[in-house]
DNA sequence: CTGAAAGCGCTTACAG
DNA sequence: CTGAAAGCGCTTACAG
């Protein structure tokens, strides 16, 4: 058997109800009496149960992160793992817990979500990365969870969530190309249904419209966030009769791809095709060559995410705090995009 | 307020023993009764309060992964997704939830822990690789709390673990290298008080005693599971006047660390050197060229950790189960070790 | 097969 | 400054 409030009291000489008091730092107890509560706290190795704690107060302490389908998109372990150290950290420092779940399918997170908030075991939760038109999103707002978004929603543009200016980042890397002195920009996407590869497009687009380059459907190649994504890219804009010089490529992963397709085929990065990508993961750095990237920041919108849900938490009800919170990005610049086009006459 | 027990019961005409019968699928409900009160909970949209629950039943029906020292090791990133994979997904399968938690130091991994066993808020721990003379492993195991290690205890040999045989993984990468012919082998260790890096130490030095090939001192460096490490490994390497013609590298980051310094100096991979390391990370397979490694079966050991933590929680007092479980590794061999030295006259 | 009652370990008005 | 009492939402012997 474990210690209880009761114990103590007993022992203390006091009621559970002074206990509980100075468990939770109540002022109006004398300080001889917490000190000698807190002595025998000590001497008994009381801890107090948290479940019971939790179900007076109706509030539990704790978040949730739920991950998407676990086995898609395995690859952006890096990513999420960043994240999830950014959560912990800071929930943690917040004395939050956080509890880690997964569905094999969207009706399924639905179910651990609503299992979660509804059976009351925690008090709000992050989802990482939205869809478009993403059930978990709708079904969270329509219940009135606290919750914040990883990423933005089209739908409910209203909604609490952390997020890059991917927008502006596609921009500013497109833009770091063209200062270079290219004119044939290609862009690598990710899957058109996820909202932050349209970002990264539109930014794209924007640079290019902004300096009067030209635009041509065949130097956009749509893909998924895969290595073989960038391999096969690489193989398409390769074999076009006018190639593109650089490449804004969505992610880091797809980018490894894109440089190995290169290298079996003999050219040489960045004199034969420079590569700016997204994410800065540790793999950019690591790579042959090392790749230009563009930090997002990751363990901050993690830290962010979980700070902004958390504060939604403790304030319900008092609607004034920030909806929207962007984190910086900052491109990072190595030997994949040092290379300048030589000049037409 | 949220509906409850007691409005189930109350709508459907019966008493919330009843109801609470219904949910735990106590058979000496009526089918009638259980249908009917099955209906108003779907009606109301109930969803029993897991906290209460916990209270009275004593089990929490989760459990906890504990992360080492969030700086440190930051580059085991992928390593520690996968197997957090793993812990969830199993976990999940079996009705637990994960809580996540990380500690700056030992002194708070123990505080941590305490928090959550003591106050009752999982019902095990899963620590993932300990060092030596863990401090964790001892407070666990002193307050009888169920756990399981990831890696092995030396000073409690009998404590529940899911662990590779590293010995026997390196003997196998070191036999691979011997079998292509090499007489000269050497080793990128990790950091020592990590009890995977003498392990796989040992390994190594066994399989060249066997095949009564030459030891020697200067052919074993040890680092940390850095690529900084490989990258300094390497250069002590090439500089010997006899130096080793293969490589067995403890981790995969710290091979691209070697590889990166090969091609800076010109050497190449794997005429010049080859090399096999361990993990099998994404890294290895994406590097250039893509590296020979032990693949330790990661996914695997999250998955097992979980199932027996939960196994052990839920037969607690009968111990007549396994308690120690060995994952199987594989050499998934490629290009960077895929050369024979030429033979001596 | 079902219900009334006690209790899990806390917190929190209410009273003094 | 402190205590007695009620209650959070469940489960589980005990009784019928």
């Amino acid at each position: 058997m474990s210690v209880t409030i009761k114990d103590v009291a007993k022992k203390a000489g006091v009621s559970p109800s002074t206990v509980s008091r100075v468990l939770s730092n109540n002022t109006r107890i004398s300080r001889e009496t917490s000190q000698r509560v807190r002595d025998v706290m000590e001497e008994l190795g009381y801890h107090p149960n948290i479940m019971a704690k939790s179900l007076v107060s109706r509030t539990t302490e704790s978040i949730c992160v739920i991950l998407p389908k676990p086995a898609e998109e395995l690859f952006l372990n890096m990513f999420f793992m960043e994240l999830i150290r950014g959560i912990v950290t800071q929930a943690n420092r917040s004395g939050y817990d956080v509890l880690i779940s997964s569905g094999g399918s969207e009706q399924e997170e639905i179910e651990a979500v609503s299992r979660l908030l509804k059976g009351k075991r925690v008090d709000g939760a992050i989802l990482l990365y939205s869809r478009k038109d993403d059930q978990v999103v709708e079904f969270l707002k329509n219940n009135q969870f606290p919750f914040v978004l990883v990423g933005r929603s089209e739908k409910f543009p209203d909604i609490l969530s952390v997020d890059n200016d991917n927008v502006q980042a596609a921009y500013d890397a497109a833009k770091h190309l063209i200062s270079l002195g290219h004119q044939r920009i290609g862009f690598v996407s990710g899957p058109p249904n996820h909202i932050v590869s349209r970002d990264r497009m539109k930014g794209y687009v924007t640079a290019l419209e902004e300096a009067g380059l030209e635009k041509r459907k065949e130097w956009i190649v749509e893909g998924e966030f895969l290595q073989e994504s960038g391999y096969r890219a690489m193989s398409f804009f390769m074999n076009l009769p006018e190639r593109p010089t650089p490449l804004v490529v969505v992610d880091d992963l797809v980018s490894l791809g894109v440089l190995r397709g290169l290298y079996e085929l003999g050219y040489k990065v960045p004199e034969d095709l420079c590569i700016v990508s997204f994410n800065n993961l540790s793999i950019a750095e690591l790579s042959t060559p090392p790749v230009s990237s563009m930090d997002i920041g990751i363990y901050n919108l993690g830290y962010t995410a979980s700070q902004a849900l958390i504060q939604s938490i403790q304030h319900e009800g008092e609607r004034q705090f920030q909806k929207r919170h962007i984190i910086p990005h900052r491109l990072v610049i190595r030997e994949s995009s040092l290379y300048s086009p030589p000049k037409k006459p």
